[in-house]
DNA sequence: CGCGGCTTTGATGTTCATCAAGTAAAGTGG
DNA sequence: CCACTTTACTTGATGAACATCAAAGCCGCG
């Protein structure tokens, strides 16, 4: 599950560069260039966990990740699954000294990190940066908690075409995809049973809504899907 | 429900000032107190509503507040419940140029307004103030992205005892108190019918844990709750 | 080739929504 | 202030949605 070893990878150009950084200054971003680190993570890997403290300001160049919890009862409680550009570091680490949630790597990803400090120093001496950065995390934070409501508001089914669509559409921008998740862990996700996810899986292949092949998805009618989706 | 009318009230000391506008000179701050306009809501009535376009940056000073969001059923459902100090504006107004959600208030409430240009500005101009804010808004958020968790890890009987724990310790800090909301709304809170939320209400006085009078509650054994809140 | 984890399906019981009917409470107009 | 209307609350009965348990097949990995 959790391979310890992390390797430096190259780094050449930033894609962030424009995103979070475009307000910095040649010294300033030369700073950053010079603090940050770059992390592989294989799949499966532990990018941090819950309860570890906050040192660093990090964010996805590459991959895929599951930002979870742990419930009362050991299980995994999933919030967010994101590809980069949408994630930047964990939701909190402004206002908490320690993690509240874990986050691990669904597909081979690369991680920037960036001591907390530099970027609360270049945030005070540059608000253009600071406003910037208010902006893309405030984009991102909206946006679990409008799927929070998304899931919340439907039914087993609905809850299911909602993250088949979301896969479809917003990670993998094709009707044709391989899950980057088991179906256990779209159970946490959806908060509903591993065995009642598949069951409605196969009652999507049924009604010819999808097929599927193992973790390989193809959505066949999207118009029905979203139907289904939005609460059916 | 909506009473149209807003009243300018007098402002003396903003207790704002230390949480939010602590870093700005007071040259600034004059700047922010003459541009804000203080507005009294009363019970009931429309702060902001889903679709209005965002001009202004808003907190609330004194009252109670229903963050929420029509359904596609035209349901409401409730996002968040805050007093004063945690609610900063709306969770997006820095990314999103209209509101996704709206904003009424619960009890007779005082929110403030200012320019959100002159915030953006004034963030640019010191980065100190945007550290702040930043760290501000990230709280709130947080606990909203939190509580969504926890409300969806629960069944029925754990999500009302958790919102009747939330109220008697975060909201009111005492084992007595008047609900705010009807039971209509803590049933649009957590994402369960009506009835059923009353179900519980009378499960949990014929038990002994709480005791109710109309929107009167008085916890009675609040370990219990709290065993009960832990899921089942 | 055998073990363990993931997947699948069925059967069963629990949890929850919905409908219905009635009561209390609260606002509204004369 | 009272009759009227509406809205909130309450409870029971019913069926639908969902969790849980169990058994079996599949697949990858050592």
């Amino acid at each position: 599950m959790q391979k310890p070893e992390k390797k430096k990878c190259t780094c050449l150009t930033c894609d962030f560069r424009e995103l979070v950084f475009a307000n910095l200054n040649s010294e300033d971003f030369d700073r950053v260039c010079n603090n940050k680190v770059e992390l592989c993570f294989s799949k499966g890997e532990m990018i941090n966990a819950e309860g570890d403290t906050v040192t660093d300001f990090k964010y996805l160049k590459s991959g895929l990740v599951k930002l979870f919890r742990l419930t009362a009862s050991g299980e995994e409680q999933i919030i967010a699954i994101t590809r980069p550009y949408e994630f930047v570091s964990n939701t909190h680490v402004f206002s908490e000294g320690k993690y509240k949630y874990s986050l691990s790597a669904l597909e081979d990803s690369v991680a920037c990190t960036i001591n907390l400090d530099l970027i609360k120093e270049l945030i005070e001496k540059n608000g253009g940066f600071g406003l910037q950065l208010i902006t893309v995390l405030s984009r991102t934070t909206e946006r679990i908690i409008s799927q929070g409501l998304d899931i919340r508001n439907r039914n087993l089914a609905g809850r299911v075409a909602y993250v088949l669509s979301y896969f479809s559409k917003e990670i993998y921008h094709s009707r044709v995809f391989d899950l980057p998740v088991s179906r256990k862990e779209i159970a946490d996700f959806i908060s509903m049973s591993t065995a009642n996810v598949i069951r409605t899986f196969s009652e999507f292949k049924r009604d010819g809504i999808i097929k599927s092949y193992g973790r390989t998805i193809e959505i066949i009618d999207p118009d029905k899907l979203e139907v289904v989706s939005k609460r059916g």
